[in-house]
DNA sequence: TAATTTTCTTAAACTAGCTTAATTTTTTTT
DNA sequence: AAAAAAAATTAAGCTAGTTTAAGAAAATTA
């Protein structure tokens, strides 16, 4: 069954029957994608948060130069979306585009609340999540003012050695803040 | 009352009784800091949350070449710890110092899960507290990658004029990712 | 109010990382 | 299996931003 990576997700943070996590999983819509699909377009209303079973999504921007600049990758089992926008309903500053095939379920704002509304156990379940990417993003920043380019892509391979294999490396150029040309230039050595 | 404004905080986010509000405040400890104190030292187990009463801290780490770096700062109304150590109870990686004499409410890691667990309406709090805190940390990331660091400084002293006034100028520019030499040559322009 | 400490400025020399542009390799499509 | 498209490499020239070092101004403390 499709929704079961959700519903095992959920239940690595809080209990819950099968009856509620079997209705939990009705708010949530299912599509299959496949390479280079855009779930959410920037400038348009962000009405929808992603959750990724299989694949992995990208959360990026055009910069004034017309380059994509990847701001967040979400594989398996990561929630996505442009979290600001989406909680106050406005339009996106970021596309949201499949880096592989990819199957998702997603909810709208409006779902979102009624879910948090009538299953408040949900409220644990989202702030442990949110709590954990914080401060992952905190330790994001810290490392970008602590390390040269060099040193931070040769500390990200070694800790994510499958996920550099998995993605494009003008993507994870992109998303480690240097140039592919550089990065290219970087593994040589 | 010198717990007002968590209180005032909580009543944004969520309904609760004034009986159950004051019952909340006792999960805190109050403390009142001169300017650079420190309040959490990296490399020590991260055993406490903090919520600025008035006053400002700054999260920070010394790096390799025994620069202090600003990562983020709190003033009024803001929640702030390492939250990625907190959440596991590992040791720090940040130290949180005040920027100018502070009052500061605290909590233990026990203590937070006792008051999310006798008021779970306090998840609701905390969740949003935390999706946005999130959303903006993702939007900071853009920033950094779509801006240069003389766009950045300007764009940032645009929004957020009366704390450029506030901070030290180099714990701005570290904040914000520059030297403070730069910075000062920057606004000469 | 003088002394001390902290913060900010200035400017020259320097370099990490970018830009540009051409080529090669890999992947995808037909 | 050929053609087309996407991704990665290479290398030279360049520049945004750093480093270093010294001095000036502002804020604290005595």
């Amino acid at each position: 069954m499709t929704e079961s990576n959700l519903i095992n997700h959920i239940k690595t943070y809080i209990t819950l029957s099968e009856e509620e996590l079997s209705e939990i999983v009705l708010f949530f819509d299912y599509h299959s994608y496949t390479k280079k699909e855009i779930l959410l377009f920037a400038e348009k209303k962000c009405d929808k948060l992603f959750f990724v079973i299989k694949g992995c999504l990208q959360l990026y921007f055009i910069d004034g130069l017309g380059n994509q600049k990847t701001s967040q990758f979400a594989v398996e089992n990561w929630w996505l979306t442009d979290f600001l926008a989406f909680q106050n309903q406005n339009q996106s500053n970021f596309n949201i585009e499949t880096v592989e095939a990819s199957q998702v379920l997603s909810i709208s704002f409006s779902k979102y609340q009624e879910l948090l509304d009538k299953f408040p156990k949900m409220e644990k379940y989202f702030r442990t999540i949110y709590e954990t990417a914080y401060g992952s993003a905190l330790m994001r920043l810290k490392y970008i003012n602590s390390f040269s380019k060099e040193d931070i892509f040769f500390r990200f391979r070694d800790n994510f050695p499958e996920f550099v294999q998995r993605v494009p490396q003008y993507f994870l150029a992109s998303f480690l803040g240097l140039t592919p040309e550089y990065l290219s230039e970087i593994k040589k050595r």
